[in-house]
This record gives C-alpha cells, sequence and structure tokens, in this order.
DNA sequence: TATTCCGATAGTGAC
DNA sequence: GTCACTATCGGAATGAG
C-alpha cells in the first residue's frame, strides 16, 4: 500500500526535497542530518505542522509510543528543537504584531504540541510537531482534530509508553470524545463546523497581521 | 402541524379536487363515494400509488390498523376495488405489449400491494394502493422502501390488528431490515443506491411502451 | 488514527 | 415513518506499459 509509505523517500533521500526558501516551491524538507528529517507535512492541521522522521531503517517502522526511548529521543532531540524554533519563527514573521507579547520559551511550552498519534497511519515512524491553533483548509474533520486534542495524542514528554496503545479503544477516543475548543475548552459536542468556525474566530482574534 | 393533516380536504371536500382527466392537471381526485375517496399519492412510491380515504369524521383520526375492522372495511371496499382495478388500467395503458400475459387478477394478485403503515404520519386514516415496482423518483430513501417491503406494511388481508404496532419496533423494522428487490429478492444491505440502479433495471426489463 | 469520493445516516425546520 | 436542507458519519479505493 503506497500511501502508507509516502513519508519513507524524505527519510532515504532528504536532500532531493530541500525546501528552497523562496515560498513557491511544494519541496517540503526543512531541516535534515544523519539522525532526523524535519519536512512540512503534507495536509497540515495548523498553521504550522511540521514531522520529524528519525532515519535509521532499524527503528523505522516501530511503533512510536514504545520505540520512543529516552535515548532515541536524544538522538533527534536537535531536529525536534529546530522544529520547534522554526514554529516561533513563523509566527513572529506573519504576526509580528501579535507575537510581541511572548518570547521562544512561552510561545513553545503553551502553543505548540509534540508528540505522536496513539495508531499512527503512515509506515515511517514520525513525530508530530504543531503549533495549537488548528486552523487549517486540511483540518476536515473530527478525527483529525481529536487525534491531536484527545488521549490519543501521546506528548513528546510521557514517551516511551510501556506498551503500544490499544487500537480499538484508542478508536472510541477518537470517535467518542467531544470537540473542545484548544483555546477556551468550549465543547462543541460532535459539532465539527461550529468548531471550525469559532477555532476561526479564535485565530482572529489572537493572530492578525495589521 | 398543517401537513400532518393534508389529506383532510380530500376527506370533506373531495368534489373540490377532482381530476380533469386532461393529464395536465395536478387535482389528485380520481374516484369519491359517500364512504371513501381515492386519490393520487402526491409523492407516489411507485408508478401508480393511490390513497383510499375513509371519510367519516368519526374514525378519520384513529389508527388505522386496529380501526379498519371488517365492518369498516366493507364500506370502502367499492373505492379499494376501484383503486385496484384503476392501477390494472393504468399498467395497460402504459404498457399494453408488456400487460398481454396479465389478466386483472393475475396483476393485482402479483404486483398490487393493499395496506397500512403501523405508524402513519398523516392524521387522516388512509389506505395505500401501490403497484410493486416502486420505481420513481419519489422513492428517495430506504425508509420510503421499507415501509412498504417490511413488516411495517400490514396488508388488508391482515387488518384489523388486535393492538397498535409499537412504534419503537416499528423503526427498527424499518431501519435495521436490509433491502431487498421486491421482484428478485436480491439483497441490497443498505445500499439504497444499488437498489434504486437495479429496479430501474428491472422495471424495463418486466415493462416497455414499444 | 493517510486522502478523496461517494453515499448512508441523522437532525432541523416547515406557519 | 410528509419533504427538503445541511451536516455528520461511514465504507472503498488508492497502483497501473
Ligand atoms: N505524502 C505525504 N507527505 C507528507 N505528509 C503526509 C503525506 N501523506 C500524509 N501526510 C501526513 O502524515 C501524517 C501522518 O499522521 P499519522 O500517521 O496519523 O501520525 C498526517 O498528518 C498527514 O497529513
Ligand atoms: N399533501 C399531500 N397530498 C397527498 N398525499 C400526500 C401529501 N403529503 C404526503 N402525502 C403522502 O401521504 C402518504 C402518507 O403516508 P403514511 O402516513 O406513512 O401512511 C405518503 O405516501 C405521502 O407521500
Ligand atoms: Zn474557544
Ligand atoms: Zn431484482
Amino acid at each position: 500500500m503506497a500511501w502508507m509509505d509516502a513519508l519513507n523517500r524524505y527519510r532515504e533521500h532528504p536532500e532531493r526535497y530541500v525546501a528552497h526558501g523562496d515560498g513557491d516551491d511544494d519541496l517540503p524538507v526543512l531541516y535534515f542530518d544523519s539522525d532526523a528529517v524535519v519536512l512540512r507535512d503534507m495536509f497540515p492541521k495548523a498553521t504550522v505542522h511540521l514531522l520529524v522522521i528519525p532515519r535509521p531503517a532499524e527503528i523505522t517502522f516501530r511503533h512510536p509510543a514504545v520505540a520512543l526511548t529516552r535515548e532515541v529521543q536524544d538522538t533527534i532531540q536537535l531536529a525536534i528543537q529546530w522544529a520547534k524554533n522554526y514554529t516561533f519563527a513563523q509566527f513572529v514573521d506573519q504576526f509580528p504584531e501579535s507575537l510581541s507579547s511572548y518570547d521562544l520559551q512561552k510561545f513553545i511550552t503553551e502553543f505548540v504540541l509534540v508528540g505522536v498519534h496513539s495508531v499512527p497511519s503512515m509506515s515511517n515512524m514520525h513525530v508530530h510537531v504543531i503549533s495549537r491553533d488548528f486552523h487549517s483548509p486540511s483540518l476536515k474533520h473530527k478525527k483529525h482534530y481529536n487525534s491531536f486534542n484527545t488521549a490519543f495524542f501521546v506528548p513528546w514528554d510521557q514517551l516511551p509508553l510501556e506498551s503500544p496503545p490499544d487500537k480499538t479503544q484508542a478508536e472510541l477516543t477518537i470517535k467518542n470524545t467531544p470537540l473542545k475548543c484548544s483555546y477556551c475548552r468550549r465543547d462543541f459536542r460532535n459539532k465539527f463546523k461550529a468548531l471550525k468556525e469559532h477555532l476561526d474566530e479564535e485565530f482572529h482574534n489572537h493572530f492578525n497581521k495589521s
């Protein structure tokens, strides 16, 4: 199933996919070293949504929730930090006025999520680094949103888990947890459209270019 | 709720709504006497779909499954028979070649359903007389189809029942019974669109104007 | 808990 | 199980000398 393996090319040959930085290319790789690759998620679920892919073939197909031991985490820590800094830089660039009240640490702590999905779909191990606005046209349904806003999302600091999460239980968590605004926790039950409109309001209240 | 009472005008004043028979009027009443009115269903679920409405005010709001006693049935029997004959005549008129293998009795027995819904929505008591092709643009979802093709439909010959059917049970029957072709019993599970396409094929295999 | 397309299911409003 | 509109939920395909 080829779509599952779409991330592998970036792991094996990141140098072939390096973004030019001229703004109108669609090459995704932003950073790489011998241990990890940082790239733009092709279907970003927020204003900034990056993937950090560990490169070693021996671990790429293991479950991230158990394979991301402290030792493995250490090997990609530089890439993770690069991604977090990049996220902040993107917001500073796009919304300089709104970001004046944040410093790097405060912004990252309060507004950047780092972690993995309980049940990934893509075969190659990857870590999500994503801004918590969830303001994006690619965020299209409840599963997208709840995969980052429920226990389905396993934060970096809680890794590794002792055993891989149960798939059925994880599915129920996604399906049955009511949608809650990531800013104010307001409960939208299963009203995804209403949540989207509210997230749009929240975003424009928090960030603007003027 | 006015929509529930839409049939009442035909019960009270059938003479105001008599079809001209010139083909391009939308007046629905085809026959009436002092006991009953026969009219075209406004949203026909098959090629011919008629309603027979008993006229007495004393029984019009009672549940048809229990109020259509043998005595009441007798009073509208003429109208019922008129509707069955009309259904046959319509098919003979539209598909003379295809109908040559049928006589009136065979056609009515095999291809005309007469009965009531376990849980009617329209307030005024009415009996459905409908051809079993279910080939109509107004047949738009599973509920429409299963309301004539499951135990939700109570045939004329089984009336009256001892007590009104349980609403919840009737709803489950509609929802959970798989869709089966009324001609060949083929099972379409919950695939309504596929059933529609198959019914279209069946119809054109059984009936054509050439 | 990949995307996309399509269709089935469900809630609402109707004066 | 009135209709018509919207939105949510759900399965299937996704490849291709
Ligand atoms: N071809 C692709 N290139 C880059 N990212 C992708 C591609 N296909 C899917 N994705 C993203 O990969 C992520 C996989 O998430 P998951 O497997 O659930 O942890 C999702 O956020 C997708 O948007
Ligand atoms: N205004 C109307 N005039 C004639 N028939 C109608 C009207 N509104 C609904 N119907 C039909 O009345 C029938 C009522 O079905 P039921 O109450 O389920 O037995 C349905 O077949 C509708 O298509
Ligand atoms: Zn909010
Ligand atoms: Zn069939």
